[in-house]
RNA sequence: GGCGGCGUAGCUCAGCUGGGUAGAGCGCGCGGUUCAUACCCGCGUAGUCGGGGGUUCAAGUCCCUCCGCCGCUACCA
């Protein structure tokens, strides 16, 4: 268990998601939450303990109505079951029928999206019964408060694991910060009795506030073959979104990191969030094409030549001129925000989209070329100066959907991490700084050549081997670029740190894994220079960590950060620091 | 069985509680442009809105029915 959930922290940090709290289910403070809450419950009446009666297929240790028997067996394995009956606790879902539907029907929007509704209403009007929660003591449960002989049914406490991770009954103030939650989102088969039904009636039970809304979202289907069908490992169509976007990487030539970017807003564009979608990976490269490389790339890449050739690469001021895009801003910001608020996250990127569709517009309507030949100086850098502007905006609105393309985007354009100063304030026309220098980079999107994408496909389904097919042409670097601007240097995290133990890898002869100190923190680090230096000497120096590289695993080894040394192809010297400073001090 | 949903241009889909010549993106056709990643911009193309019947001055939009597909129908996070 511990491993799964270390891959799925892995997985997040892979797919750009953050998160403020990871919680599992065996944490000991939620075991303690779990225990509270089934008491406080059990003391009100809500809980009581009583008797389950039913079909019980001893193999399979499961209880089955009757109308789920297959000819009198078990559905599962056929084979024959047992009329029995145990003892266990039950929460009084029943008494609360009356009150679900009515705060159902005083908020429309608790429940979504629509249709779930109705089910959820159908659901409750065919009649609640209650809920049996417990059931024979098992060694992985959370045993029932003063009652051995059973223990807490996993949906229960994973449900009050909503409860533990917003600090009830540990932290009233962050209780208050963060529940009601705003939103909860789940995987539409889990909705209906858990999310819509018991957990709601938990809450009331508990005396505390619903969430403002509640909302199931769809599944992704596969539609390789003919028709669709849900995606299921057994028929082994699994697909998996990061080889996807590796071979997004390898076919187009944009990083990897990008290519994650480009999955995430298939995902979040390709349909109506809360239906169920058709994923193909020729759909994906297409969404590549047309709307990242052709419409937001492009623009990008057509607005920041303009400058550099017009004012010298320097955010020009804007003038009385400028504001051109003013409205198309507004509505796009509005838009969006009705739109995520709303959870159509489709829309709010189709809003985006709009805003880029005017920027390059605004282009070609403009001819800043043309103003240039014709002296209208003011004129073109408030062009200039618009579009820029614009692009700041989308960097900004794109920024939950792609976190890495925003900041890139925001990198050319020479500012910094758009998330640190995100707010819809700043998606206003007129806020960008005049002044700035831009640093043209690399096309963000490089198109891709579907025709070679497609034959590549077809290969692959083929089954034949990856052809030693030649890279498809990355664009040359221009000249190497010799300056680097302070925001760019900034991008790295530098910081002191203390080597607390280095020991060889076994079987890699170059590779030393060190542990280092940040003071607060310790790290493990990989440094191929396991040759030069014997781990012995390293322990107690001071050196310098490159603290925000993308973790990898480096000969089997976590490795989160490099340390600093001098050497081209061989390490000559470590970075080390030439008077005592605090462990995790900022290097610049 | 019961309840609910879906079926709209070649493709993927918007079209709320009834009303202006049925929309978007992609594709396709024509034209423009050359700042840009053979990109962008403009114009155009097509749909008996699953079949049939009904209500109404007026119906993808309401009612009935038929066909096809899908979901929910409790103790499996």
């Amino acid at each position: 268990m511990d491993r799964k959930s270390a891959e799925f922290r892995a997985v997040f940090e892979q797919v750009h998601c953050s998160f403020d709290r990871f919680i599992r289910t065996t944490e000991p403070e939620h075991v303690r939450v779990v225990q509270r809450v089934f008491a406080r419950l059990r003391d009100s009446g809500d809980v009581y303990r009583g008797r389950y009666e039913g079909w019980y297929c001893l193999p399979c240790e499961t209880y089955f109505l009757e109308k789920d028997l297959l000819e009198g067996s078990c559905p599962d394995c056929k084979r024959p079951v047992t009329r029995t009956q145990t003892e266990a606790y039950f929460f009084r879902t029943s008494a609360y029928a009356d009150r679900l539907l009515r705060a159902i029907e005083d908020r429309p929007s608790l429940i979504g999206p629509e249709s779930r509704r109705n089910e959820v209403v159908a659901f409750i009007k065919q009649g609640l019964q209650d809920a049996c929660i417990s059931r024979a003591a098992s060694e992985w449960d959370i045993p029932v408060p003063d009652d051995p002989t059973q223990t807490i049914y996993v949906w229960f406490d994973a449900l009050v694991n909503y409860l533990t991770a917003a600090g009830y009954l540990q932290d009233a103030e962050q209780l208050a910060a963060w529940w009601p939650a705003g939103v909860q989102v789940m995987a539409k088969d889990i909705l209906v009795r858990f999310h819509a039904t018991i957990w709601p009636a938990m809450l009331m039970a508990l005396g505390l506030p619903l969430p403002e809304r509640i909302f199931a979202h769809g599944y992704w289907l596969t539609g390789d073959g003919e028709g669709e069908r849900k995606i299921s490992k057994s028929a082994g169509d699994l697909v998996n979104p990061l080889e996807t976007a590796e071979e997004l990487a390898q076919v187009s030539g944009c990083k990897t990191e990008v290519a994650v970017d480009a999955v995430r807003y298939f995902l979040l564009r390709e349909v109506t969030f809360g239906l169920d979608g058709v994923y193909r990976t020729e759909a994906v490269m297409q969404r590549f094409n047309d709307d990242l490389a052709n419409d937001l790339g492009n623009l990008l890449n057509r607005t920041l030549p303009l400058v550099e050739r017009f004012t010298g690469g320097t955010v020009p001021a804007p003038g009385p001129a400028a504001g051109a895009l003013a409205d198309p801003i507004a509505t796009a910001a509005e838009r969006t925000r009705a739109a995520l608020a709303d959870l159509d996250l489709s829309g709010a990127l189709t809003a985006v989209w709009q805003l880029i569709g005017a920027g390059n517009r605004f282009i070609d309507e403009r001819a800043p070329w043309d103003l240039h030949k014709a002296g209208k100086t003011v004129e073109l850098e408030a062009t200039l100066y618009d579009m820029l502007d614009a692009l700041r905006v989308v960097g900004l609105l794109v920024s939950p959907f792609m976190p890495v393309v925003a900041r890139e985007i925001w990198a050319q354009l020479g500012l910094g991490d758009p998330a640190v100063q995100a707010s819809w304030g700043d998606c206003t026309a007129g806020r960008l700084a005049a002044g700035g220098r831009i640093v043209r980079g690399q096309p963000i999107f490089p198109r891709i050549d579907l025709r070679r994408a497609g034959a590549r496909a077809q290969s692959r389904r083929a089954g034949q081997a990856p052809q030693p097919q030649e890279r498809p042409r990355v664009p040359e670097p221009e000249a190497p670029r010799t300056e680097v601007t302070t925001d760019e240097f900034a991008r790295l995290d530098l910081r002191v740190a203390e080597v607390v133990a280095a020991a060889r890898v076994e079987g890699k002869d170059r590779l030393l894994q060190l542990t280092l100190s940040l003071g607060e923190e310790t790290r493990t680090v990989a440094a191929g220079i396991a040759q030069q230096f014997p781990p012995e000497t390293l322990v107690g120096k001071r050196v310098v960590l490159v603290a925000n590289l993308k973790p990898a695993k480096i000969g089997g080894v976590p490795s989160h950060g490099m340390i600093l040394a001098a050497g081209e192809s061989q390490p000559l010297a470590i970075v080390t620091l030439d008077r005592d400073c605090p462990l995790g001090s900022k290097v610049r």
